[in-house]
RNA sequence: GGCGGC
DNA sequence: GCCGCCAACATA
């Protein structure tokens, strides 16, 4: 814990960031403590309740906190525009999410935007099913299943979960036939019906183990079930240099899949080259799409992020559930968008939240 | 897809 | 033929 704050007082001096300590209690009591700049701290704790969850504490922690400093020393940026938008990107990115009552981002994704998703930020499992439901206009049981439980964990909600799958079924079928056969168990999935149980997507050692792909079937792993010549066809029709094809083959070809997952990520997002060691490990297609998204993302919104505050995650902090957030008070550059987005300190902050 | 009901 | 109910579980 002493290289923790040497870490922090490295990297972000105290007195040009506003450091913001939060910790989720036992039960969902959350504490906070705050170095302004001036040197002076605040410190306070409330009693959350023991219904809150893990993730909403810390969320009240920071939000409590940021409103204290906003008073304080950003009096200019009120409770709108800039300042929330702001919290709802760091309640994604910087604090623990609790997937099991998963108050994440819902509604933030909708039915069109998984087209664009699908080419960006999708797995290749997940990818080849979406491409699949594009053709046939249908899904067998067992992508159905895979695919529809990931989506639900990207945060596209239910009804647009319903939207999605009617738009493309109904291109080959009636929509009452649809609804009859189909969205029964969709709404399963998202635990409105029978035993409502909200269940946790597919993880990569269930997909590539269990319930292989018979012929029709768009699930499992393509690192796994793909024919050698079909996945080297579509990962380098997916923009891999033929030197990253054939890393990426090496570890497939050792059964390595997640491994070769991480690496055509790696590829893929142009964070690593095709001979450099694999730094990642994918677990689960639903943290394939974190990643994706929180690299996405940090280089949109250095472009659109609101000046005047700037928040970074220091992740180095080993201790307990503690989480640190720091904020930076000053006026950030007019255009950083000139120079496709990434300082380099940037850079260095993504990749070490996504490696491990 | 499996199980179950009529 | 009509219909309901089930499976899952990464991580900071
Ligand atoms: S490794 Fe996991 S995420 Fe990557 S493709 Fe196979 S299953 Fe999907």
């Amino acid at each position: 814990m002493d290289f923790t704050n040497k870490h922090l007082d490295k990297k972000y001096p105290i007195k040009e960031w506003i450091r913001i300590y939060t910790d989720a209690v036992r039960r969902g009591d959350c504490g906070v403590y705050a170095t302004l700049s001036d040197g002076t701290t605040l410190g306070r704790s409330f009693a959350r309740g023991m219904r809150c969850t893990n993730y909403k504490a810390e969320t009240e922690a920071i939000k409590e906190a940021l409103n204290k400093v906003a008073s304080r020393a950003l009096p200019s940026m009120e409770e709108d525009g800039r300042l929330l938008p702001m919290l709802s990107g760091l309640s994604k990115r910087y604090l623990g999410q609790d997937y099991s009552v998963r108050k994440t981002n819902v509604g933030a994704i909708t039915a069109d935007m998984i087209d664009m998703l699908s080419k960006k930020s999708f797995p290749l499992c997940m990818q080849n099913v979406h491409l699949a439901m594009k053709q046939n206009h249908h899904l067998r049981h067992g992508s159905r299943l895979q695919y529809g439980l990931f989506l639900k964990g990207i945060g596209l909600p239910l009804d647009e979960a319903l939207k999605l799958f009617r738009t493309e079924f109904t291109k080959g079928m009636d929509v009452d036939t649809f609804d009859k056969k189909y969205s029964y168990g969709i709404r399963y999935n998202y635990g409105k019906e029978g035993k409502k149980t909200d269940y946790t997507p597919f993880g990569c050692m269930k997909i590539i183990m269990n319930n292989p792909p018979a012929a029709g079937d768009a699930h499992g792993c393509p690192f796994r079930h793909f024919d050698t010549d079909f996945l080297k066809q579509r990962i380098s029709a997916n923009g891999v240099s033929k030197d990253g094809v054939e890393t990426i083959m090496k570890y497939t070809k050792g059964g390595h899949c997640q491994v070769a997952c991480a690496k055509y990520f790696e590829l893929i997002h142009g964070i690593s080259d095709s001979s450099s060691e694999v730094e990642m490990f994918i677990q689960h297609p639903n943290q394939y799409f974190e990643n994706s998204q929180k690299l996405i993302s940090g280089v949109g919104k250095a472009s659109t992020t609101p000046r005047g505050v700037k928040v970074v995650n220091s992740s180095q902090n080993s201790m307990l559930s503690q989480s640190s957030v720091d904020v930076k008070q000053e006026q950030m550059d007019e255009d950083l968008d000139t120079d496709m987005g990434l300082t380099q300190e940037q850079l260095d902050n993504l990749e070490q939240d996504i490696s491990l």
